[in-house]
Formats: structure tokens, C-alpha cells, sequence
DNA sequence: GTTCTGACA
DNA sequence: TGTCAGCA
């Protein structure tokens, strides 16, 4: 598929999706023409990217820990250098604060949103 | 009409 | 990231 269909698939811009292939963390054959060509997988991995981005991590590091997240995980063993692992550790407990953070967030709309019904039920417009 | 690259904000 | 230019 060209650029066009994949990016209406994964509700991605035509200009993020050459961006995520500048930064390697996509490939794409090429069209006689030169138009980008996509197959199938691309459109579960450019979500499985989207993700991390929203999650909060980097492009750089995207692109070093993808081929470990999706494929098997055992042939990995070697890429896991002790950087690596020591920085995954760092997003891992950065996540977990965002999402310590979403939760009270969540709880503190939910709670003025039951607040709000409450009152209205007992005082209707 | 669609995509491409490069560049600017 | 969006958008614009100038091509193919």
C-alpha cells in the first residue's frame, strides 16, 4: 500500500510516517516510481510506535527495543546490553508514574463528575 | 490527484 | 508536526 493508506489506517500523518522512516523505526520499499510501498506489517507496527510515543519514549530508544518487543524474545538476549537495560528500567518506572498520575487524574474527574450528577439530581433545571 | 524531497516555522 | 514549493 502506498503512504496514503497507511496513513488513514494508523490515523497517522503522510509527514509523520516519513519521519518515523528517517528515524528507522519504519522501512519501505519503493515504487518503480519512487513511491513509498507498505505492506501489511506496517500497519500494526506504526501503532505498536504510536503507542510508545504517547507512552513517552524517545524515537532513539523506539527504535533500539521494537525488534525486541514484537519477535521472539529470546533471540534478543544479546541486544539487551546493560545500558539498554538500565535505561528500560528508567521508562519503566517513568511509566508507572504517569500512570500513578493519569489514575488520580481519572479518579478526580470521575469523582466531579458524580458530584456535578448528584447535585443536579436533587436540584433539576 | 498522489507522492517525493527539502526547508521553514 | 504542519505546510509550502517545485517535480514526476
Amino acid at each position: 500500500m502506498r503512504i496514503g493508506e497507511l496513513s488513514e489506517r494508523t490515523g497517522t500523518s503522510r509527514r509523520l510516517l516519513r519521519y518515523y522512516e528517517e528515524q528507522g523505526l519504519i522501512v519501505a520499499d519503493r515504487a518503480p516510481n519512487g513511491y513509498r510501498d507498505y505492506d501489511e506489517s506496517n500497519v500494526d507496527r506504526v501503532l505498536q510506535i504510536r503507542g510508545l510515543l504517547d507512552a513517552g519514549l524517545p524515537t532513539r530508544l523506539i527504535k533500539q527495543i521494537l525488534p525486541c518487543l514484537n519477535k521472539p524474545r529470546a533471540i534478543h538476549f544479546e541486544d539487551a546490553t546493560p545500558e539498554m537495560l538500565a535505561t528500560l528500567e528508567r521508562e519503566r518506572d517513568r511509566m508507572t508514574q504517569r500512570v500513578a498520575c493519569l489514575t488520580r487524574n481519572r479518579d478526580a474527574i470521575a469523582e466531579y463528575l458524580n458530584e456535578v450528577r448528584a447535585t443536579r439530581a436533587r436540584q433539576p433545571a
